[in-house]
DNA sequence: AGGATTTGTTACCAATCGGTACGGTACACA
DNA sequence: TGTGTACCGTACCGATTGGTAACAAATCCT
């Protein structure tokens, strides 16, 4: 019953704390499901965490693709990745994505191929918006469009990893505007 | 007895993996000692991942701080600061310091504390470079000396994670070099 | 020498983990 | 009405966790 109220459950849950913190055992109390319920609709507890962050990647993870998609120059697009990773009220307690790659050691093997492909994914976007630009005579690239995709994803990750410690997000805003700064000319 | 090697094999396993995956029973069996000989010595395993990163501190961490001490202009300190974070054997694991206060919520008080105040003395310590570094107008700082500190100390901390990861080095140094940028005069 | 004290170990504890065997219940179809 | 089937939950499993009680051996100090 109710496969998605324990998927929304399950993401709130992994988000909100940690993947590694929040056990099975704790999902189904929250949920009110029992155990053996959970395992029938997940088979496991990989499955569990691959579904949870499907939904995630499909509800939020979307977002940030279209930003990138936007096709904005790169000014516009670097300040709305900015405001995303510094202000949105979704990343507060930080991205469910970055938080299971940081422990993807943890999880099971369905989880991290799915954490590896929204990885491709993502540097993909990245790529095809380095490449955008750097077409368009935007961005004046002194660097491999590869290296830059990674730089502008990891800086990313790093802020909303940062706002999610408590650091205060006006700070957050200034390094993240720091680090991007170079990809903007003057 | 042996107290010092015990605490070795500690900070080596605490090291080479994490802290969160590394049992009191797997430090037990890997130093060849009971357990309630590990209790003895230091009392639950919050005194034990505490000793073993003050021991890590004193013993890795110092030379970061000597790097800031050294006096060199911002140039060269820098590209001392990317060397260690890029290419140090040390580093080739990724720092204890860095994977204890990324899941401290994991660890214990005294554990949290001691994060906490070796946290502040590299704060401390990177605004002693920079203050030193502004003083001799080796820095035309466009920032505060606070979050500029910051800034520093969190683009070493995600270049060692990264390299940790398996991310291939000199792809590491590249962005560090990039990130640390901001810092140069041309 | 001999009691006291330290040092170390075996063998246990309760709690929690992910995972499942199995008995009950409700509904569909004959 | 009888029977098969699909769901659901209690109550368990073995393993592992951090932590201890209780006992044995060695050492030390008078």
């Amino acid at each position: 019953m109710s496969t998605d109220r324990v998927l929304d459950v399950a993401v709130t849950a992994y988000w909100q704390s940690d993947p590694a913190d929040v056990s099975l055992n704790a999902i189904c109390k929250l949920a009110g499901v029992s155990k053996p319920s959970l395992y029938r609709e997940f088979g496991n507890e990989d499955g569990l965490t691959r579904a949870a962050l499907d939904s995630y990647a499909q509800r939020v993870l979307a977002d940030v693709f279209a930003i990138l998609r936007s096709g904005q120059g790169m000014s516009a697009t670097l300040d709305a990745l900015i405001d995303f990773a510094a202000a949105d009220p979704r990343m507060e307690t930080g991205c469910l994505f970055y938080k299971m790659r940081a422990g993807k050691h943890r999880l099971g093997p369905e989880t991290r191929a799915l954490i590896e492909e929204l990885d491709a994914n993502a540097q993909a976007a990245y790529e095809a918006f380095l490449t955008a630009c750097r077409d368009s005579g935007d961005w004046s690239a002194e660097l491999s469009v590869e290296a830059g995709a990674k730089y502008l994803g990891e800086q990313i990750a790093l802020a909303v990893t940062q706002r999610a410690s408590g650091e205060n997000p006006a700070r957050v805003r200034e390094m993240l505007t720091l680090a991007l700064s170079v990809f903007r000319r003057d």
